[in-house]
Parts: structure tokens; sequence; C-alpha cells
RNA sequence: GGGCUCGUGGUCUAGGUGGUUAUGACGCGGCCUUUACAAGGCCGAGGUCGGUGGUUCGAAUCCGCCCGAGCCCA
């Protein structure tokens, strides 16, 4: 065994590693593993924007824990990494960064900025994702705008026109007026802002006029209707009734929809096409006139008289002065509302009946697929179902912009029947490429290519698909889908729909949801609010192995954790204390003393002493249930469970007791110590290799008789499990330690030396006071029973969990009468008889002598004497 | 406004299926250089388990209501 250097440096000692891992091909994937289980990741392709923040080194860390743990179960594993990379960010960024609007340049040469783009982007997170640790295959790295990938995309949406999933219609659709395209639901945010709420009013026409509240007086010239509530006496008798709208005379007529909330403003609305989606319900409803008058840019057509041609805001506040000019307007107030803006700009967006491209939603199709899946933690399927039951529209799918996967369609010139490509076309460019076919309608050959291009979402809620190999391999659901809550409405409830459409499977086994990470402050982390860490500042500052611990332990996956610095810290003390013991380890271990690696059973030394059977023992029990918790995606536990072990049982104990043996022990003594040593302290690096890996690839390479990466062995499977030795070990290790807290109180060295101490023990006597006498200091002699001292009883603690089923409601009077009694009879009796006469008032109980225990105090005469109390035995110190 | 999650010492946190003295970490106070580790060891103080009502012999745990926080949605 080599020795370590003197002190932990994480930094330079991450740095290496980072570098080996870097060359080799220790996470490669492989494929044709015969006989192993597979465990497919299908790891989140994220934006890439550049940074990658503490949100996703929290998910990427889980899928890391999970990845590294079932490859050292001997599992077949493949955490791919992919990137998202078309949408809308990046083609604004690289206007911005060279000052052109994409219609300025061919697309091709667009597209070609983005990527550019692209690239560097991904090569700074990647960066980070290693700095971190993550053990992806990067054989397997894919990118969204590659060909390839795309390809499959286009694949996607062919298979999917041919199984009837993807229409093209005229229908309203949200749209962002500002990066003019369509955008899905999903993508709609609701943002509270203040508006003005404006009552206006309607002339009858042979009849009463009403009024209306409405807060978009702009869309009046879109007016093809009015509503009020059914039940709303004011309005008796009123539907049917003809209106004129005000300033643009055209009529409309009332009708009555219970949709309509009578506390809001007058009780009466105007339905135009479109307001919002409440509008669009309307329209189809009662078969309204389509009147069109928002543009693709956010301003009144050309065709509204006076008008046109002005923004919509513009266009509220020159219609409202027109209607002030001409008596309409009955009332202007402020109000709170809440309007649908474009997710990645903000702006309000407006609803356009456009012809575009959809995917059809099966809502039951999409459920009964989610409900096979395995929600970690169960709640959240539950998000997913609200979103899914609430959708009311096809998905559209088509994005009037450039950089994303071709719509891979042509409309005929002559007829306008439209061709959707062959999957032999694919990849296809519509754009620039004509099919290879006659209109089947008509008959013509000339095409005008789709020059919209697919919804991002397209691309990326394949990638179940993709990393099981899709198309070429026939399909099965892979293991683990890891993301954030936040996109189980998009990407999770798109890769559902996609995956059941295309394979009628689900995509994955089980979704493994994380939360947030908070700031320090308990707010959620944005740069806004000044609380955000990068995760490189942490690495620089502490180390990677710390900080995937905190996240680890900061709460079980799917809550929220925050972001504690002083975790980090702690998990950098355990470090060290790791990083110690395994100097320690590495001063007495040699080739000789190697841990058993073969099966990991390995025969005890006959030398081994109860502690050695101990500290194996409890090291097996610890592995199994380490291995429990990391199956059920509780890293929290799992990671508390390796740390208490390693700290107290390895090094506050353990270590404590076999120093003697490894100073001065004979051979054989001493080389079972150094064998359950070596043993215990490779499963501990082992078990915390997911977490940490850097600091235990590092000691593992110290260890003795060992050859390549800790990463690469089996998790620890020792059969030594032993629950008499366990039971003898802990009574030594408490004895030991109760001498040691008694020495520190008096003030005494550690290794003062004692004149004895006798052990007073209920139950068995036979175990090994030899290790136990090195870390006192002093001889050790077991004695059965209690010592000869005065043994004074001082308390009787009732057992309630015997007496509250049994006595029911007389258990409180039971509780006070024990309370009132001399402990010194009740012992008598209990000893005695073996039961206890009880007089609580009414009546006298004759109670079970095991449901109390007698709580004694040891009183020995002579001040020489100290007596120690350890949950099953006494300790007599004779200084 | 709806849904989900949560509220445990100063801070963060463990506590399926109710049962004696509520877990650990960080911080705080005190003591101790002991042949891996002072980035350590030992000891200690500190909690009406958000509030309230109920179920029960018994509630941090189950139920109702209230308050507060966060997230998702409208």
């Amino acid at each position: 065994m080599t020795e370590l250097a003197e002190t932990y440096d994480p930094d330079a000692l991450e740095a290496k590693w980072r570098e080996e891992w870097h060359e080799s091909d220790l996470y490669r994937y492989d494929d044709h593993d015969d006989g192993a289980t597979e465990y497919v990741i299908d790891t989140p392709p994220p934006y890439p924007t550049g940074d990658l923040h503490v949100g996703h080194a929290l998910g990427w860390s889980y899928m890391d824990f999970a990845a590294r743990y079932h490859r050292m179960q001997g599992k077949s594993v493949s955490f791919p990494q992919g990137w998202d990379c078309h949408g809308l960010p990046t083609e604004v960024k690289v206007e911005e960064d060279h000052d052109i609007r994409r219609t300025d340049v061919p697309r091709e040469e667009f597209r070609k900025l983005c990527v550019e783009h692209t690239e560097r982007k991904i090569d700074g997170m990647k960066q980070t994702m290693q700095w971190l640790g993550f053990s992806q295959d990067w054989s397997q790295e894919y990118r969204t705008m590659d060909p390839e990938y795309w390809a499959k995309t286009q694949r996607s949406f062919v298979e999917m026109a041919e199984k009837g999933y993807v229409h093209r219609d005229e229908h309203p659709v949200n749209w962002c007026p500002r990066c003019e395209t369509a955008i899905a639901d999903a993508e709609v945010e609701n943002v509270d802002s203040e508006g003005t709420l404006a009552t206006i009013r309607f002339s009858g026409v042979d009849n009463d006029a009403i009024e209306i509240a409405t807060t978009r007086p702009e869309l009046l010239a879109a007016c093809v209707g009015m509503a009020v509530d059914p039940d709303d006496e004011r309005y008796a008798g009123r539907v049917g009734d003809t209106f004129e709208v005000p300033v643009f005379g055209h009529e409309v007529e009332l009708v009555a929809s219970e949709e309509v909330d009578g506390e809001f403003g007058t009780g009466a609305v105007m339905i135009c096409t479109f307001g919002d989606k409440q509008d669009v319900d309307w329209w189809a409803e009662y078969d309204l006139d389509l009147r069109p008058v928002v543009t693709e840019d956010g301003r009144l057509a050309e065709s509204v008289p006076e008008f046109g041609g002005l923004d919509v805001d513009d266009a509220k506040k020159e219609i409202t002065a027109a209607l002030q000019r001409e008596g309409y307007l009955r009332d202007e107030e402020p109000i709170e509302q809440s309007v649908g803006a474009c997710w990645r700009c903000d702006t309000p967006i407006e609803i356009l009946s456009k012809e575009q491209w959809f995917v059809r939603v099966d809502q039951d199709e999409i459920l009964g697929k989610a409900r096979e899946v395995d929600w970690i933690p169960e709640h959240m399927y539950g998000r997913l179902e609200e979103w899914t039951e609430g959708m009311e529209w096809d998905w559209v799918i088509s994005r009037q912009r450039v950089f994303a996967t071709p719509i891979p369609a042509w409309s005929c010139e002559e007829c306008g029947h439209w061709h959707v490509a062959e999957l032999d076309d694919l990849p296809a460019e519509p754009t620039e490429d004509d099919p290879d076919a006659d209109c089947p309608d008509c008959g013509a050959s000339a095409w005008t290519g789709e020059s919209d291009v697919m919804d991002t979402w397209m691309d990326s809620s394949i990638s179940a698909l993709h990393v099981a190999g899709w198309p070429e391999e026939s399909f099965e659901p892979v293991q683990l889908r890891e993301q954030g809550h936040e996109i189980i409405r998009t990407w999770a409830f798109y890769t559902l729909l996609r995956t059941a459409a295309l394979e009628d499977q689900k995509p994955w086994d089980e979704a493994l949801i994380n939360g947030m990470v908070l700031g320090a402050d308990g707010n959620k982390m944005s740069k806004s609010k000044d609380n955000s860490v990068a995760p490189e500042e942490v690495v620089e500052d502490h180390s990677a192995d710390a900080f995937r611990q905190a996240l680890a332990l900061g709460g079980q996956p799917g809550s929220d954790i925050q972001f504690q610095p002083k975790e980090i810290r702690s998990a950098s003390r355990f470090l060290t204390k790791l990083w110690n013991i395994t100097r320690f380890a590495s001063q007495h271990l040699d080739a000789e003393t190697a841990a058993e690696t073969a099966a990991d059973g390995g025969a005890l030394d006959e030398a081994a002493t109860d502690a050695d059977r101990w500290i194996l023992s409890r090291c097996a029990r610890v592995a199994d249930d380490v291995a429990v918790h990391m199956d059920e995606y509780r890293f929290d536990r799992a990671l508390r469970k390796v740390r208490e072990f390693v700290w107290h049982d390895l090094a506050d104990d353990y270590v404590e007791l076999i120093k003697g043996r490894l100073y001065e022990g004979s051979d054989a003594e001493r080389d079972a110590a150094r064998h359950a040593l070596s043993t215990t302290l490779s499963a501990s690096l082992r078990l915390l290799a997911p977490f940490s890996p850097f600091l235990a690839e590092e000691a593992y390479h110290h260890l003795p008789d060992t050859s390549g990466s800790v990463h690469a062995t089996a998790w620890p499977a020792l059969d030594v499990a032993d629950d008499a030795a366990e039971a003898r070990g802990e009574r030594i290790a408490a004895v030991a330690s109760a001498v040691r807290a008694w020495k520190s109180d008096e003030g005494m060295a550690l290794n003062a030396d004692l004149d004895r101490i006798e052990v007073y023990v209920r139950g068995r006597t036979d175990f090994d006071t030899g290790d136990l006498s090195t870390t006192v200091n002093a001889p050790v002699e077991v004695i059965g029973g209690k010592p000869v001292a005065k043994h004074v009883p001082v308390e009787v603690r009732p057992d309630y969990s015997q007496i509250g089923p049994k006595y029911r409601d007389q258990s409180a009077d039971i509780v006070d009468a024990l309370e009132d009694a001399d402990p010194g009879d009740i012992e008598i009796q209990k000893q005695e008889k073996g039961e206890i006469e009880l007089d609580i008032g009414e009546e006298i109980i004759v109670l079970d002598g095991g449901a109390v225990e007698i709580i004694e105090e040891r009183r020995v005469g002579g001040e020489t004497v100290e007596v120690l109390e350890t949950d099953s035995s006494t300790v007599l110190v004779f200084p």
C-alpha cells in the first residue's frame, strides 16, 4: 500500500482524476454485454445556454449517483448526454451578436451561425459537467441540431402523420407578435398586470342598449357577439336582441352563457375573434363570424377603418378616445388582470386563427401510459394528470422560425394538396428540395416546400426513443427519466404523448423528479435576487465531492433543497476524516493484508477478534441497507448511513480498538486487524464512490493490491453477517466509549493507564477483552450480573406499549400510581412475584412485572471507584 | 381562485404502518495536543414538533379548521 499525502488536497486530486477519466472509457456503455441487466437513463438534453446552474447540478447528481451505483451492481449502464439545440433564444442571440435580422441572410447561412453559437455554449456546459464528475458516456453524445438527430425528429413526424396524429388545419393558436410565431399552450405564461376595465354602451337595434365591460376595447372591430349569464335578471328576455358595435357599426347578437361571470363589470361582455380562449369556445359554440383584425406583428389590420396599422397599444388609446368622443364610454376603472404572455419574451400573446400543423392530444392514451410509470415521488404524477386533463387544444407544432427541424412537407402549387415526406426522403429540407412525386390529387409536379419548422419539443420529446436506439432497434421502455418538476407539463408530457403515439409504450419505467434549489435565504435561486451560486464557484471554494454530498443530503428527491454552504463544509470535513483514516491504514497495510476482494465474502482470520467480526458484520449490513436506499433513490438516507458508519463505527470505535494489535500484537493478531481494516475501508470507499467519486478513486488506489478504478468495482457483498458478533462488538465499543468520555471528563489523557476496570454484563459474558483492554489501557475483568455495590431503585418507568393496549383508559391511573409508589417496593414485588399489585383507587390492579422498568442508581462505597453505565453493561473503573 | 408539497432547538434536517428520554449536522459554550485527523476528540446548553379543535389509554405522526411558505396552474 502506498502512503497518502499528508493533507487532503481536493483541487489537485480532482483535477488529476478528471483528466484520467477523460482519457479512459470507464463509463462506456456496452450494448452487447451479454446477460447484464440494462440500466438506460434518458438524460435531459439541456438547452445550451452556456451556463450549467445549480438546479442542473442537482438533477445530474441524482443521475450520476444512480448510474455509478447501478454500474457497481453489475448492470450495463447507459448514461448518455444530448443537447436540445434548436430554439428561439439562440436565433435572437445570433441576431444580436451579428446585428442582423434572420431574414437578412439565407436560411442556410443563418442556421450555420446558430450552429456555431450553440457549439460554443455546449463546450462551456460540458466542462462544468466534467468538473462535477458526472459519468456520462460521451461517445453517445447527441445534438438535436445535427441531421442524424433531426432526421429522427422528421421520421417521428412522418410516422405520426401516417398514424393520423398529425393534421394541418386552420384553428385559433396562441401567437407571439414579437417572435411572430405560433406557440403551444405550454409556452404561454400568465402574468399579472394592471389594466383598465372600460364600460362601453352598445346601442340596441330595435331594442334597448346594453353596457358591456372589457379590458380590450381595441378589439371592438373583431366583435362578433355579446354574452350574459342566462340567470342574470338584469338581462331577462334580452337574449337574441341585436346591437350595433360602437364606432365600427356592424351588428351583433346577444347570447346566453353560464360561463359569464355576473359579478364582473356589468355582467355583459363582448365576444371577439379572439380576445381569449373563452371567445374561441363561444365562437365555435354559437357558430359566430370570424373577424380577424390583429396582424402577425401585433397591429390592427389595414382593413380596419380609421385605425388600421396601429399597434394594439396605440389602438387601445385611440379607440378609447373615439368611444369617449362619441359618448359610448360610460366608465373606466383600473383592474388587476392576468394576461397570457410568451414564455420566452413576456410579450402578451394574441389568439389568431392560422393554418398550422397540429399533433392530436389523446388525453386518455397519455394518462394511461403515465400511470404505468413509477413516479418518484409518487405525487408528481398528479402534476401531469392535472395538466393533461386541462388540455383544451391540440398541440400546435409548427413555428414560423428558422433554427429548428424543418417540417418535411410540401404543398401542391396547383391544388394546394399537402404532401408529407416518405421515410426514404429523410432528412428533408423542403425549402431546398422537392419531393420525387406528382400530386396525387391533380397530377401536377410543382411543389412549394413548407418553410415552417417544428416546435423544439418535437426534437426533445423523442429523447427516450433516441437513447434506446430507435428506430434501428425495437423499442423497450428505458429504465430512468430524471427531470425537474417544472417541466412535467412540457418535456414529460410530450415524451409520454410521442412514445405512446409512435410505439404504444410508456417511455420509461421510472420518472425521478427533482425539486428546486433554493438559495441560502430560502428563496428560489435567481440572479435577480442575488442569491444564486454557480457550481464552478462551489467546486473552486471546496470540492466537487463535497458539493455532491451536500446535494444528496439536502433532502429526499422531489423536495426542494436549500443550498447551504455549511453542508458543504460539513461534507468537506467528512472527506478529510476519510482521507485521514485511509492515511492511517496506509501506514499499516501491505499486499499481504489486502481486502477480500474476490468474493468479498472471505473467510475470517483465525485470530479475528470480536471487534473484527463486529466491524465486518456491521459493514455487510450497512452495504445492504445502503443498497436498498439507493434502489429507492433515497440518496439522502444512503449517504447519511455511509457517513455514520465510517465516522462512528469505523473511525471512532474500530480504529481505536485495533491500535493495540496493530502496534504491539502478535503477527496473527495484527494481521487479523489489518485484514478487517482493509476490507472495511475498501467497502466504505466503494459505498461512497457514487457520491464522492474523486476521493473514493484516489483513496482506493492507495489500498493494497488494487488495480483499476473503484468505479469499475462491484458493490460490497460481504457474507459475514453475524448478529452475535455484532452484539459483542457493540458492547465492547460502548464500554470503550464510556471510558473515553469519562477520562475526558476527568481531564485525563485518553491513553492514561488505569488500575483496572470491571465490566458487569447482563446475559453472556463471553467476549474478547484484549482490544478493549489496550484501548482503555487497563486490565479488564468481565463479571456476570450486577456489581457488588448498593443499587438503589430510584425510578419506576412504565412501559406504555404494554400497559396502554391492555388497560386502555385506566392507563393514566396506573402510571400515576406507579409514580407515587416507592420504587424499592415495586422492585421487590417484581423480583419476588413477577407481578405488581397496585392500588389505583377504585380497585387493585395486578400488573405484569414486565410492564415496568426499575431504574437504579448504583452506589459503590469508597471514592476510588467510578461507575459508568452503558446500554448493556455497568462498568466499574478503578483509576 | 384551484391543485400539490411543506412547517421539528439560532439555521438546515431525520423521524412508513400512533407507544417510554424527538435524530443528526452546522452554529454556540466549556474541557482536552491522545503514535490518522485541532479540518480532531469529549462534555454541555438550546425544542409548547406553526396554531387550534378532534379521534385515542396515548399524537411530531391520523382527521377537521386556521395561519404561514414554496411550487404548478387558472
